[in-house]
DNA sequence: CAGTGGTCTAGACCACTGG
DNA sequence: CAGTGGTCTAGACCACTGG
C-alpha cells in the first residue's frame, strides 16, 4: 500500500495549499527543485504538478513558473456557481434574509430524495440580494440526523452552501433545471412583475452515498441567466 | 507550428472515434504498439492516451488494455446535450419539421455573436418532436462563409448538430439559460397552453476560434426539464 | 507464459522569459 | 545569461490478467 511517489509529492503540494502556507498567485517550487526534494526525476515532479494542474488548484506560464490559482476548485465542482461569490465577483453586495427556519417532518417527495422516510428535517428560507434587488430565493431541507447544527447557524453571514461544504463535503450531486411561473409566495419575495417565470434549480447534494442536502433554487427570469463556458481543448 | 508528437497521436485515435472505426467496448492498440506505429517513445503514446482518458473518451484497465467509452459522461447541466439522442434513449420516436431555411445578413445581436459583420448568414427553424409531441424548437443560425453547403442539407434526415459536428469539430461553447414567456411564433409552433414559460437555452459554438453557429433552443416547461449527474469522488 | 498498464529514471533539446 | 516549463527518449521493474 505505499503512495507512488507522484501521489506523495502531490499530497504535500495540496497540503500547502489547504493551510495556506501557499497563497493564491505564489510561485512553486519549480520541478527540478521539487525532484531533488523528494529524491525523485523530474518527471515525477512533473506529473504531480500536472495532476494539480488538472484539478485546477495551480497554474502553470512556460519559462515562467508555476502559481497557485486564485479561485478555489469548490465553485467549479459544483457547475453552477455559488451566488455569493457571483455578486462578489461583479463587484456587489451580497446580502442574505432569512425568512424561516424550521423542522419538519418531510412530506414523500422530500423523504424520498434524501431517503430519510418520516425522520426530521431541517428546512431554511432564504432570499438572497444582489445590492437592494432580490436575486435568488433558497429553499432548502437537510438531513437532520447527518448534520445535526444546521439550524444553529447564522444564515445571513455564512450561506448554507458553505456550512455543508464545511461539514461534509460535497462528492455527487443530482441537479434539474425547469422554468415556472412563481408561486405567490415566490412573486412578493423576489419582487417580481406579472407574468415573468422564474428559473427553477432543484439539486440533491450527496457526502460519501448519503444525501446531505436537497435544494430548490428559483432565479426571477428577467434579472438572471445562467451562463457557462466550456472549452474542450485542452484538459 | 509543427504539433507535438503526442498530440498527432491524440488525434489519430480521436479520428478512430469520431468515425466510428472503434466503437464503444474497443480494445484499442496498446501504449507499445501505438508508439511502433508513430515512431514514438512509450511514454509518448501514453502521454496521448491518459490526455484522451481525461477527456472520458477511453478506459483504463491494468493489466488488461484500453478501451473506448460506451458513453460520453455528461457532466455539466449545460454541456451539449443532443435532442435527437435523448429521446432515442428513451425508446421514442424523433422527427423533426423544418419550419424555414433562409440566407439573411444578420441584425447586430447576432453578427455579433458570429463576428460576421454584415456577411451572409444562414438562418434555419426547425421544431423537434418527440413522438407527436414537439418538444424543442430550435432557431439557428450558421457562419456561411464557413459552412457552405450548410442549407443543402436535409434537416430532417440529419440534425444541424450532427452536420455541423462533421464539418467543424466543436472545441469551444458559450451558453445561456434563461426562462421566458414563448412569443404567438413558439407558442403555437411548441403546442403550448396559455402562461406557461420556455427555457431558453442559447449557445454559440467555435471551432480552432471561429464562431460557427448561434442558437436558440426553446424548450416548453410543461413538458422538459434539464437534468445532468455529477460525481466528484475521483479526478 | 506473454501482454498490459502504472510507475520511475536520467538523461536530452527546445522556446521562451526576465534580469 | 540562468531558469522555466514542454516535449521526448530508451531504457527499467512492478503487479496483474488471461489463456
Amino acid at each position: 500500500m505505499t503512495l507512488p511517489k507522484y501521489k506523495v509529492i502531490a499530497q504535500y503540494i495540496r497540503a500547502q495549499l489547504e493551510n495556506s502556507t501557499w497563497q493564491a498567485g505564489f510561485q512553486i517550487p519549480s520541478e527540478i527543485s521539487l525532484a531533488n526534494q523528494f529524491f525523485a526525476s523530474r518527471m515525477t515532479a512533473r506529473k504531480a504538478i500536472e495532476k494539480l494542474v488538472n484539478q485546477d488548484l495551480l497554474e502553470r506560464t512556460p519559462s515562467v513558473g508555476t502559481f497557485v490559482k486564485a479561485h478555489k476548485a469548490q465553485s467549479s465542482i459544483l457547475e453552477i456557481k455559488n451566488i455569493a461569490e457571483e455578486i462578489t465577483l461583479r463587484q456587489n453586495q451580497h446580502r442574505m434574509v432569512v425568512l424561516s427556519k424550521l423542522t419538519l417532518i418531510p412530506n414523500n417527495a422530500i423523504s424520498f430524495a434524501l431517503s430519510t422516510p418520516n425522520s426530521p428535517t431541517y428546512k431554511v428560507v432564504i432570499v438572497h440580494y444582489e445590492n437592494d434587488t432580490p436575486i435568488q430565493l433558497e429553499e432548502r431541507y437537510v438531513n437532520a440526523d447527518l448534520v445535526k447544527n444546521f439550524l444553529k447557524q447564522d444564515f445571513t453571514k455564512i450561506t448554507s452552501h458553505e456550512y455543508l461544504s464545511s461539514v461534509a463535503p460535497l462528492t455527487e450531486a443530482d441537479t434539474t433545471l425547469e422554468a415556472v411561473m412563481p408561486s405567490e409566495f415566490l412573486k412578493k419575495n423576489l419582487q417580481m412583475p406579472d407574468y415573468t417565470p422564474c428559473i427553477k434549480l432543484s439539486r440533491i447534494t450527496k457526502s460519501n452515498g448519503q444525501a446531505i442536502s436537497f435544494v430548490n433554487l428559483y432565479y426571477p427570469a428577467d434579472r438572471y441567466k445562467l451562463t457557462s463556458h466550456i472549452n474542450v481543448t485542452d484538459s
